[in-house]
DNA sequence: TTGTAGGCGTTATCAC
DNA sequence: GTGATAACGCCTACAA
């Protein structure tokens, strides 16, 4: 039973070898009830291991309008979005789903092509962890009636079911943190306001300093461009250009771990000392920041959680229900990054 | 035109809408050549805008046998690969491929998940920059005929196109740069041997004592299973029980930053100071190196090249062509946290 | 319990 | 230049 080249084993082959038919293949194949006897079973299972068959996903979701192809889009594949992402697998793996992971790498045309492929490829539901740089793209998913699951974004569509964590609540927790410790000047840095969540966790801050009694102060608000995408070195530079500036605060506030890092750097390349001359509490509670010096003060993100929720999500609008949008907890770590004033 | 439900818009809507059969519709969908008149194609194209036609993928890759699907194997999503999968990615599309991404999550039931999700979705090609858990999948993959290209990982399967760094030459350069600062007492620290490149790098690391004359000594050997996978905390652990041995070094090489990073905060932990006390060598080069303190002296890798050659390898095999494996060059960049012994 | 046949959305081989 | 029509591999009524 060679096929003369390297052509696919089919349900066809696997009906020849045993001469049943196709039907009764197929119905072995998809488990799909007892509609046949247990030495049809059987001998089919044999069949298709002898064969090392392989079903074809596409031809079987020509038919069906289903893949079991999930699609996680996030903008750059670092270790913030692994747990994330090993979330959603568990979660999809139980449900008999596949997840591919799509990165647009902070590019316009890169999403663009994400899109139309998870559309052309007939992806069953989509997870955006990612900022979406063209509202189209989304509405061409929805328009296609694709379920889709936003993670920690901001996106002004009331209709589609949104998973984050307690920005406000848990940024004000922070902000009172540093207050608790004896600051008075502290700054908050990250990238514009409109970037993922970055909104509520400003309002966590100016909503912590308001109830502390401080007066807001514009000058120790360090929001900039450039610490949009995974350009280290435009962030270092533009730290180090506004370093005095930066100086008169004893602690800052910032949205990611990772602009903490360079922070730490750059005041460090300033002659300042973390948290000597200044304290520093970052956002996500990566790994690695356990392990730098001084380590961080963060807040740390339930990402398996947010991934395997998101998941869910998902499963629930494909069965047809209206998921309520959820938001997590997230907690603080306190690490040698923060200390009172000097 | 409207359709009852969403149903999908299909070549034949575009036909009943324009009027052509769908012969034509597909003709002037596939640009194939000149057998249809301007008008056609115009009206065609119309037709296709305002209907909002996406081409469906699956029925398509059924009748053609190609997806232009391309999957990339990685172990964990880390910046690491971010890199590597953008050179994949850029490569790709500018021949019409689109890729996504796979993860294990240094599961083997995964891994044996997503091989058998690749193989039912029909992937074009596979580039695996993933230790490959069980040997049997990749043979899978082969048997079905998918041209698979490796990415600085050992295999033993010699018809499979691989690309890597030079890893010995590059780890004895460094090794040799720490003899040149005047350190005698070298150790090499890293995963087993078996993963990935680490016995070309360890050998690169014994050619380069024994060309200086030194002999090789057991003792600075930390070679050990808990550096394997994403487990800061056991790797730190293990660096921890055994820091009275590494102490006798006063210089390591390491197989990773990472291992490179949590290796500085133990010896801290320990009252010890790097590069004063010890010097460190890593191995990768991420972003996240330079802006540590100190910043690490690292081994840089190409690796937005090593990304997109690998896809042009997997082109060249789509085309028929067997490609050559490929060594680029890495690099040692010098930080901070190496220094003469003192 | 099993088989026949039509169709999913395309492409490709024929005719016209 | 354009239009029927048969595949592609699978699922699923409907028959038997």
């Amino acid at each position: 039973m060679k096929n003369n080249k390297n052509a696919r084993v089919t349900i066809k082959d696997i009906a020849k070898y045993t001469g049943y038919s196709i039907a009764t293949v197929s119905r072995v194949l998809n488990d799909s009830g007892v509609f046949y006897s247990q030495e049809t079973f059987k001998k089919i299972k044999k069949a298709i291991e002898d064969l090392k068959y392989q079903p074809d996903a596409i031809a079987r979701g020509l038919k069906t309008k289903k893949t079991f192809n999930i699609a996680f889009l996030e903008p750059w594949t670092s270790e913030f979005f692994s747990e994330i992402f090993l979330g959603i697998q568990d979660t999809a793996n139980q449900a008999g789903y596949s997840v591919a992971i799509f990165s647009s790498n902070f590019d316009k045309s890169q999403e663009e092509k994400n899109i139309s492929s998870i559309l052309s490829n007939r992806f069953d539901g989509v997870i955006i962890s990612s900022a979406i740089l063209n509202k189209e793209n989304i509405n061409k998913l929805i328009s296609h009636n694709i379920p889709v699951v936003i993670i920690e974004k901001f996106i002004d569509l009331k209709e589609i079911p949104a998973i984050s964590i307690k920005n406000l609540e848990i940024s004000k927790k922070a902000v009172k943190y540093l207050m608790e410790l004896g600051h008075k000047k502290i700054g908050f840095m990250g990238e514009p306001l409109e970037v993922g969540r970055v909104d509520s966790r400003f309002r966590g801050y100016s909503k912590a300093l308001e109830e502390g009694g401080f007066g807001f102060n514009q000058e120790y608000i360090f929001v900039n461009e450039n610490f949009r995408g995974e350009d280290y070195a435009r962030s270092f530079k533009h730290i180090i250009e506004n370093i005095e500036k930066i100086k008169k605060c004893t602690a800052i506030f910032i949205t990611s771990d990772k602009i903490a890092i360079i922070l730490i750097k750059a005041l460090k390349n300033a002659g300042l000392s973390v948290p000597r001359d200044i304290s520093v509490i970052g956002f996500d509670g990566l790994e690695i920041s356990k392990y730098i010096s001084p380590s961080l003060t963060t807040i740390l993100q339930p990402r398996y959680e947010m991934g395997s929720r998101a998941m869910g999500m998902i499963l629930k609008i494909i069965n047809g229900a209206k998921p309520e949008n959820i938001e997590l907890k997230a907690e603080l770590v306190i690490g040698e990054s923060t200390a009172p004033p000097k």
